[in-house]
DNA sequence: TCAAAAGTGTTTCGGGTACACCCATGT
DNA sequence: ACATGGGTGTACCCGAAACACTTTTGA
């Protein structure tokens, strides 16, 4: 509620964590970019993407332009985590951080993992990532958790997969970000019972029997939540 | 992420969407403040309290001194709500808004109880406030669904009573959040298996049969969630 | 004695979970 | 023929929801 201020001001930053998924499709990645080792300070360390606010665009879009740049990512989810903003979290002043959590499909995952031992630009295994810059430790940890609570009521595990993917598929990302075993019959009758998964008339063939592929249809979903209904697990 | 910058630099705030009980018990109330006259824009416009973060302090220190200065509250609970950045959202220039929501006990509902209809600070029935300053509707509403949601899986109802409460207490405002009659048995049955709630050597004594006084135990609470146990509905 | 809120158990129903076998394909 | 992942149905169990009467007090 600012009269004409005196104040001074914070400088406002986005900083992004980015899920995606291994190639392999069995583990969760984060991406993350190594700072300059001339950049006092923490020289040298990984940290999460991220930059200031615009002035003329809002927080999302801050967010999506800066991953635009700095990884060249496109996002398929995007949503707001929290905003950190202790006095001490950076040694150079106040720097307040909007937070956001997105993910992206394995396409965009396979861009940097080229040369992954040279590149400053890389995709980590979220369970075996180095010491992070600032408190970005901190804001990793908390977006896996958002991940891991939201997934089981919104069906946002699509979003780390192709257009089209097998209910297996679908089932190993949820194995993935929650780190447990589902039952597969549970799994697809649960699924299923929304409606909101469209099977294609294409088959997955990889030497195995072909496996049904299916594409998420998001209208359906809104249909689904304004009806009151609840997405769970 | 800042290096020495030349970025300019928006302002930001903080607002606080802060719920009571009606001295009733009967309806949900939220603090609004009175806009100056002559303070353009919105003038004369009723608003949330809200004010700008200073330097040395954390956001939620800004918040609850912000609620001191301009209402002289203290909160029993607070929490991060969300960070409205929109770029016209304020139409005097950049302006980020952390938004926090707060509950306060009925004591301090009765701070600004005394001179409704012409004091610059009063309590509204949320489901009855006149149209706001700025976006500050759009973020009462969104307070009010967060309310609504978590309420159902954490138990800060309590943090709307005083310390010593009734089930019946206790029940009303479930049913006052949430807008719809629960089953008392149910409901009872539900709370006391928890075992967060311990009963008083005191009853509420109302012309009636007299009613167990109990007090929340959020030692056992916070042990409950350490077990993985968690508390719903 | 009446009005008003406090307090108390049981039954029913639905969704969650556990569980094992056959199918289609490529090698 | 065999290895590999795809695909399917049923039984049990537990927690959620529905439901009505007795108790205690003050007026």
């Amino acid at each position: 509620m600012s009269e004409a201020t005196v104040y001074p001001r914070a400088d406002v930053t986005v900083d992004m964590v980015v899920f995606g998924l291994d190639p392999d499709h069995d583990r969760l990645v984060v991406l993350l970019i190594k700072r300059a080792q001339a950049s006092q300070p923490f020289d040298g360390y990984w940290a999460l993407p991220g930059g200031f606010i615009a002035m003329e665009e809002s927080l999302e879009a801050s967010a999506r332009r800066t991953l635009e740049r700095e990884a060249g990512l496109t996002l398929s989810y995007l949503e707001q985590l929290y905003t950190f903003g202790d006095p001490q979290r950076d040694p150079r002043g106040r720097v307040i951080s909007v937070a956001y959590l997105g993910l992206v499909r394995p396409e965009e995952v396979s861009i940097h993992a080229d040369h992954p031992a040279t590149a400053d630009v890389r995709w980590w295994a979220v369970d075996d990532v180095p010491e992070l810059a600032f408190d970005h430790t901190h804001l990793l940890e908390t977006a896996h958790r958002r991940l891991q609570t939201k997934v089981s009521w919104q069906p946002i595990g699509v979003d780390l997969l192709p257009e089209a993917f097998t209910l297996s598929d679908l089932q190993r990302v949820y194995e993935i970000i929650l780190g447990r075993s589902l039952d597969k019959r549970n799994f697809r009758r649960k699924i299923m019972g929304f409606d909101v998964l469209v099977p294609l008339d294409q088959y997955r063939q990889d030497g195995h029997r072909p496996a049904q592929l299916f594409r998420f249809d998001s209208e359906r979903y809104t249909e689904l939540l304004d009806k009151g209904l609840a997405f769970e697990l």
